[in-house]
RNA sequence: GCCGACGUAGCUCAAUGGUAGAGCAGCUGAUUUGUAAUCAGCAGGUUGGGGGUUCGAAUCCCUUCGUCGGCUCCA
C-alpha cells in the first residue's frame, strides 16, 4: 500500500504507507537546513506522526507563522529541563511561546533571584549541546495522572484534571525530563541555536490572584546569534523612545514621590495638552457634541445611586464634608446623568451628545503605576450620549468613524476588541446579550477587524476597546465605546416619546483619546519625541550667528509670534553649531539661522530637524509653509 | 496588592567597610562665532527616609517610601 502526499509546491508524491512526517522532514532538511517542522493539512503536527492518504504537507522554518512558536516552545522546555536539573524540587507550571519569546512558570522551595538566571542559562547550553532527542508519548488520563503523581507535579495534575475525560494526553520527553504538552516540538534540543533569559517576574498560577504566586522566567530564542543580538539591540533602541525618558529630556512632565501616580505637566507638556484639546473640541463641535464640566467631589448618595459604591469602592478616594461622606469621582458618568436629569427631554432632543474633559481619580494598585500610561489621576475626554433605542447603531457607527478620523491624524495603528460580560456585573443576562449583539453587529457592518475579549466588559455594559502600542509593543487601551442599559435605570432617566408617555433612553459612554495622560505618553513614544509641528512645544528656534544679528533675530521672532507660532531667539553667547545641536536635541522642527548675510538680504537660512539645511528663504514663504503644516497637521 | 530588581549632584554613571568622584547641565569670565558640543574657573551630595551592627557604613542587617520589569487590574 502507498499513500498520496501533496507537497507545498503542489506536486503530488507517492510514499509507502507508514511514512512519517519525520521521514519527509529528513528528506527535505537535507536540502534546506532551515526547516523546523511540518504542517499536515494546515495543522501543526508532530514529526513522529504517520501520514495518512492524501495529506497535504507544508514545511515551516522560523519565519513561517507557527515556526517561531514551535522553536521557542522547545526553548521553554529546555529552560524547564535545566531548572529541574538544578532545582529538582521545583514544581512546573506552564511554559508557552509568546510574541518575541517564551516563558516558564515554576514554584521553587526558596525563591530564586535574577542572578540565578545566568546559572540556568549555562545548564540550558549544556542540554542543547547534548543534542537530546525530543520524543512524544501519548497516554490516557489515568496514566498521565499517575506519571505526574510519581514526579510530584501538582500543577500538571491540575491541568490534566481540567482536560476532557477521554482526551488522549500527550507528553514530551527529553533525557529524564517529561512535560505535559500538546506539541509539536523540534526533533532535538541541539536545534535551539541562540537564546537568552531576559527577566524574572512573579505570576499568579493561572493568572488568578487567589492562587499562589509562581516565579516566571522570561526568555527569547532565535535561529542564530546575529538575529538574537539584533533583537536585543532593537529593544535597547526602543527604550530611547520611552516617554518617561523623553518626558524628562524634553521637559514635558515630571513625577514626584510626593504624588505617586499624580503627574506634573510642565509648560512644554501643557502646550501639547492644549493643542490636543483644541483639536478635540473642534472635531466634537463638528460632530454635534455639547460640552459640560461637573464637580470632582460629590456626595456618597450619588455613588450609591450609580452603583459605584457597591462595584467600584475599592478604587475610590473619599472625603468628609460637614460630617457627610463624599467621594472624589472615579468616573464622569454620574455627573452627566445629573445634567441630563436636570430637565425634561422630548424624543426630538435625542440623541444628546454631552462631552466632558473630566478629571477622575482612581486608587490603582501601587505595582501597576507606569509613567503617564497608568496613573491615579487622569483626564478623560469623556462623552455620554443619551439616545432612543433605535439610534444606538448609528451612534456607535458615528463614534467609530470619529475615532478613526482622529487616530489617523496621529498616524496611529490601532487594534479593536469587543469585551463581554465580566464576573462582577449589573443587569440581566438578557440585557447583556442584547447589548453585546448590537455592538458586534455594528463592527461587522463597518467591516472592522476585531478580537473578542471575553469577560472584560465594564460592570454596567459591554464595550468596544481601541488599543495602541507603546515603544516596546505593549498594548494600552485608549478609546472605548461602552453601551449602558444600567445607568438610565439607576438614575430613572426618561424622555417623552411621540406617544406622550415617558420612556427610557439608552446611554453610551465613550472616550476617544482615552486619557490625556496616556495619549500624550503614547504620542511621545510614537513620534520618538519629534512631534509634528502642530504639536511641537517650540516650533521655530531662531539662531543669530553673532550679536550683530540679535536685533534682526528679534524682529523675525516678533513676526512669527504675530503669526501665532511658538518661537524663541537663542541669544546665548555660543557658536552656531552649539545652538543648532541643542535645538536638534530638543527636536525643534525649524531652525532659522540669521547672520550678516540674512540681515543684508532680509531673508532667513532655514534648517529642518529632519531634512537639514534647506538654504535661504523669504520669511513670508517660510511662514506660509509652516502655517500650512500646522493647519493640516502634517506628520 | 503580590514576586523580583533598583535608589549616590538636575541628568548619566564611578567609588565592595576606611577622607564621596567624573562627564553633561548650572553659574562666572574670556571668546563674536555660518549648520550637531570654544576655552578657563566656580559651585553643587546628611548617598530616598528612619533604625540597627561596627572604632568606622553609600557599602552589612531591619524597616519604610519611591521607581523599574512582570502578575492581577485598567483609560
Amino acid at each position: 500500500m502507498s499513500i498520496k502526499v501533496k507537497l507545498e509546491n503542489g506536486a503530488e508524491a507517492i510514499y509507502p504507507e507508514g511514512t512519517t512526517c519525520f521521514d519527509l522532514y529528513k528528506e527535505k532538511t537535507a536540502e534546506n537546513k532551515e526547516l523546523l517542522a511540518v504542517l499536515v493539512n494546515g495543522k501543526e503536527c508532530d514529526l513522529a506522526e504517520p501520514l495518512t492518504d492524501s495529506s497535504k504537507v507544508e514545511f515551516v522554518d522560523f519565519d513561517t507563522p507557527p515556526g517561531a512558536d514551535i522553536y521557542r516552545h522547545t526553548a521553554s522546555h529546555v529552560l524547564a529541563h535545566a531548572v529541574k536539573r538544578l532545582y529538582p524540587k521545583a514544581k512546573l507550571g506552564i511554559g508557552p511561546a509568546i510574541e518575541n519569546g517564551f516563558y516558564y512558570d515554576f514554584e521553587f522551595d526558596e525563591p530564586i533571584s535574577s542572578d540565578d538566571l545566568e546559572v540556568i542559562e549555562k545548564e540550558m547550553k549544556k542540554i542543547i549541546k547534548e543534542r537530546q532527542p525530543i520524543r512524544r508519548q501519548e497516554m490516557n488520563r489515568q496514566e498521565a495522572i499517575k506519571l505526574f503523581e510519581e514526579r510530584d507535579e501538582p500543577y500538571k495534575i491540575e491541568l490534566i484534571m481540567d482536560l476532557p475525560e477521554d482526551t488522549v494526553i500527550s507528553c514530551y520527553e527529553q533525557d529524564d525530563f517529561i512535560d505535559l504538552c500538546a506539541g509539536p516540538h523540534l526533533p532535538n534540543t541541539r536545534m535551539v541555536k541562540a537564546f537568552k533569559l531576559t527577566a524574572l517576574a512573579g505570576a499568579y498560577w493561572r493568572g488568578d490572584e487567589r492562587n499562589p504566586m509562581l516565579q516566571r522566567v522570561y526568555g527569547t530564542a532565535f535561529p542564530d546569534k546575529e538575529r538574537l543580538e539584533d533583537y536585543l539591540n532593537m529593544l535597547e533602541e526602543a527604550k530611547k523612545r520611552d516617554h518617561r525618558k523623553l518626558g524628562r529630556e524634553l521637559d514635558l512632565f515630571s513625577l514626584h514621590e510626593e504624588g505617586p501616580g499624580f503627574p506634573f505637566f510642565h509648560n512644554n507638556g501643557t502646550i501639547i495638552w492644549q493643542e490636543l484639546t483644541d483639536y478635540w473640541r473642534a472635531e466634537h463641535r463638528r460632530a454635534g457634541y455639547e460640552e459640560i464640566k461637573t464637580p470632582l467631589i460629590l456626595n456618597r448618595s450619588l455613588w450609591e445611586e450609580s452603583g459605584h459604591w457597591d462595584h467600584y469602592r475599592d478604587n475610590m478616594y473619599f472625603s468628609k464634608i460637614d460630617e457627610d461622606d463624599y467621594a472624589i469621582k472615579p468616573m464622569n458618568c454620574p455627573g452627566a446623568m445629573l445634567v441630563y436629569r436636570s430637565k425634561m427631554h422630548s424624543y426630538r432632543d435625542l440623541p444628546r451628545r454631552i462631552a466632558e474633559m473630566g478629571i477622575v481619580h482612581r486608587h490603582e494598585l501601587s505595582g501597576t503605576l507606569h509613567g503617564l500610561m497608568r496613573v491615579r489621576s487622569f483626564t478623560q475626554d469623556d462623552a455620554h450620549i443619551f439616545m432612543l433605542p433605535d439610534q444606538v447603531q448609528s451612534e456607535v457607527a458615528g463614534i467609530i468613524d470619529l475615532m478613526d478620523r482622529i487616530y489617523r491624524v496621529f498616524g496611529f495603528h490601532y487594534r479593536v476588541e469587543l469585551s463581554t460580560r465580566p464576573g462582577k456585573a449589573m443587569g440581566t443576562l438578557e440585557m447583556w446579550h442584547k447589548a453585546t449583539n448590537l455592538l458586534e453587529k455594528v463592527l461587522l457592518e463597518k467591516g472592522v477587524d476585531y478580537r473578542l475579549n471575553e469577560g472584560d466588559g465594564a460592570f454596567y455594559g459591554p464595550k468596544i476597546d481601541f488599543h495602541l502600542e507603546d515603544c516596546l509593543g505593549r498594548s494600552w487601551q485608549c478609546g472605548t465605546i461602552q453601551l449602558d442599559f444600567q445607568m438610565p435605570e439607576k438614575f430613572d432617566l426618561t424622555y417623552v416619546g411621540e406617544d406622550g408617555d415617558k420612556h427610557r433612553p439608552v446611554v453610551i459612554h465613550r472616550v476617544i483619546y482615552g486619557s490625556m495622560e496616556r495619549l500624550i505618553a503614547l504620542l511621545i513614544e510614537h513620534y520618538g519625541g519629534a512631534f509634528p509641528t502642530w504639536l511641537a512645544p517650540t516650533q521655530v528656534a531662531i539662531i543669530p550667528v553673532t550679536d550683530r544679528s540679535h536685533e534682526y533675530a528679534r524682529k523675525v521672532c516678533d513676526r512669527l509670534k504675530d503669526e501665532n507660532l511658538r518661537v524663541f531667539v537663542d541669544q546665548r553667547n555660543e557658536k552656531v553649531g552649539y545652538k543648532i545641536r541643542e535645538a536638534q536635541v530638543n527636536k525643534v522642527p525649524y531652525m532659522l539661522i540669521v547672520g550678516d548675510r540674512e540681515v543684508e538680504s532680509g531673508q532667513v537660512a532655514v534648517r529642518h530637524r529632519g531634512q537639514g539645511d534647506l538654504g535661504s528663504d523669504d520669511l513670508d514663504n517660510l511662514i506660509k509653509k509652516v502655517k500650512i503644516e500646522v493647519k493640516e497637521k502634517i506628520i
